[in-house]
DNA sequence: AAGTGGTCTAGACCACTAA
DNA sequence: TAGTGGTCTAGACCACTTT
C-alpha cells in the first residue's frame, strides 16, 4: 500500500511548493523541459503533464521558443457596481457619458473602446430578461470591446428592445456620451438595476478576443435595468477576466 | 499558407461543434478514445490532447474506467447578497439564525454545514480589511462547508477579531442560531457591508473538498461587515463553485 | 544557428468499472 | 474478464525566439 501518486503530480507539487516557497517568483523562468526531464529523471512527457497541471491551475505560463515561467498578477481593475450608473454620482462628479471611462481615466489609465452596433434577434436569456418573445422580437446590440492601456479588459455587450429605441441616438455607432449614459440620451431612465453573475471558462472566441492566458476564468456578470414602472430597458452582458478584474458592491444590512 | 492548425484543434473543433450542434447532448458518452483514434486516423496521444482541450473549456468529463462525456450543468444556487443578511428582511420572514439555510430550505431543497472553529492568526488580506496587525492581532474563525442534498456547495470562512467577540457564544462550535446572525447573537450590529467578488481557479485543496470537476473555476467572496461608526466586524470569504452558483444583487440608480 | 516549447507517433502497462 | 481511461516511455520533427 505505497506511493500510487503519479510522478507528474508529485512533479507538479514539488515545482508547485517551490513558487509557495517564494523560490521561484513572479516573472521568473523555469528550467527548461529537457533540464526537468533530467533532474526528475523522467520522460518529456511526463514533465509535460506535470507542467500543464500547473498551467491549469493558473500559476504558470508558456511561450513557444523562450520557456515556462510563473505567472505574474495582473493590477486588478475594481469595478464598483453599486455606484457605476448611478444618477447621483453622475452628478456630483460632473462626469458626462461613461462611467466606466472616468473610473479608468481617474486611475491614471487610458481608457478607450471600440464600439459595434446592430440590430439582432436576442439570445435566449437577454429575450427572458426584457420579456421579449426571443423567436420574433428585435434587439438593438451595442459590442463594446474595453481597453485599459491599449489592453483588452472586458466585453461589454448592451441589448435594447428594438421598439424602445428607434431612430434615437442609440442607432449610431459613435460612442454616445450623454449624461446618464446612451439610454438617457433616448429620454429612458433606469431607476433599478438586477445584476446576475456568473462564472465559467471562457469561450475560444473570448480567448482570443481577450487575449486570455490558458486557464484564466471569466465572470459573466448581467445587468438587467428597469424604468419606474419595472419594465425592462436594457441588458448589459459584461465578460471580465479573472486575472485582470474585481467586481465590488456596497451593501446596507437594513 | 496552408493549415498550420494543429490536428489536435481540429479534432476538438469537430467535437465541440458536434456539442453545439446538439448531436452530442449533456449527460452522453463519447466514443472510446480507441474508436477516436482510427476514425481521425491519428495516434492516441493526440486524441487526448484534443479531449483535454474541450476538458479545459469545461465542455467534457472524463472518468478511468467509464469514458468520457459531455459535461452536464448542475441547476444553479442562485444567492441574493443585497438580502442575504438583511434585518428587515430576517424579521419580514420570521426567519431566525442563517439566512442562507432559510433561502435553500424555501427552495425544498436541504441544507446543512459542518462548522470548524478555530482561534488563529488571519491572512494578509483578512488582516488589512478588519484593520488589524496580521504580524500580532488574533482572529476567531468560523470554517464552514456548505452542503446542499448533501453535496458540497460552498466553503465559507468568516473571521472576527478576537478582542470583540472574547467569552460570547461566537466561540461555541455549534451552528449559533440567533435573529441577525451569529454576530447579533455576541451584541454586534452590522449596518453596512463591502463586498469584494474574484475570480480564479480552485486550488488543489479546495478541489478535495468541493469535489470539483476539471476546470471548474471558483468565486471567492469577500463581504466585510462595518458597525454604525464604521469599525469593522467580520470578514466571510465565501467559495463558490462556478457550475453550480449564481451571485445575484439588487442595485438602485440613484 | 542554437535553444526551447509545440505537435505527433507507436507502443506498453496500470487502475478502475462493468458485465 | 473485457473494456476504458490514466500514466509513462523514447524518439522525431516543427515553429518560434534569441544570439
Amino acid at each position: 500500500m505505497a506511493k500510487q501518486t503519479p510522478r507528474y503530480h508529485a512533479i507538479a507539487d514539488d515545482l508547485r511548493n517551490q513558487i509557495n516557497r517564494g523560490e521561484l517568483t513572479p516573472g521568473r523562468k523555469l528550467p527548461t523541459e529537457e533540464e526537468l526531464t533530467t533532474h526528475y529523471a523522467v520522460s518529456r512527457n511526463t514533465v509535460r503533464l506535470a507542467l500543464g497541471r500547473l498551467t491549469e491551475e493558473g500559476l504558470l505560463v508558456s511561450a513557444q521558443g523562450r520557456g515556462s515561467f510563473v505567472r505574474e498578477r495582473y493590477e486588478p481593475a475594481v469595478w464598483n457596481w453599486s455606484v457605476l450608473e448611478s444618477r447621483s454620482v453622475h452628478e456630483a462628479n460632473h462626469t458626462a457619458g461613461d462611467q466606466w471611462a472616468s473610473q479608468i481615466a481617474g486611475n491614471g489609465q487610458t481608457p478607450h473602446q471600440e464600439v459595434k452596433v446592430s440590430i439582432r434577434r436576442p439570445p435566449a436569456e437577454v429575450a427572458r430578461q426584457l420579456n421579449l418573445d426571443s423567436a420574433t422580437a428585435l434587439t438593438v446590440v451595442r459590442e463594446r470591446v474595453r481597453y485599459v492601456d491599449r489592453e483588452p479588459y472586458a466585453l461589454a455587450d448592451s441589448y435594447f428592445p428594438e421598439a424602445l429605441v428607434r431612430d434615437t441616438p442609440l442607432m449610431l455607432p459613435e460612442d454616445v456620451s450623454a449624461p446618464g449614459g446612451v439610454l438617457a440620451s433616448a429620454g429612458l431612465i433606469q431607476v433599478r438595476f438586477s445584476d446576475e453573475i456568473t462564472v465559467r471558462m471562457p469561450t475560444r472566441d473570448e480567448i482570443e478576443r481577450l487575449v486570455l492566458p490558458a486557464s484564466t476564468p471569466v465572470a459573466v456578470h448581467m445587468r438587467t435595468g428597469y424604468d419606474k414602472d419595472g419594465q425592462p430597458l436594457r441588458v448589459m452582458i459584461t465578460t471580465l477576466p479573472g486575472d485582470r478584474h474585481v467586481i465590488r458592491y456596497d451593501v446596507s444590512a437594513d
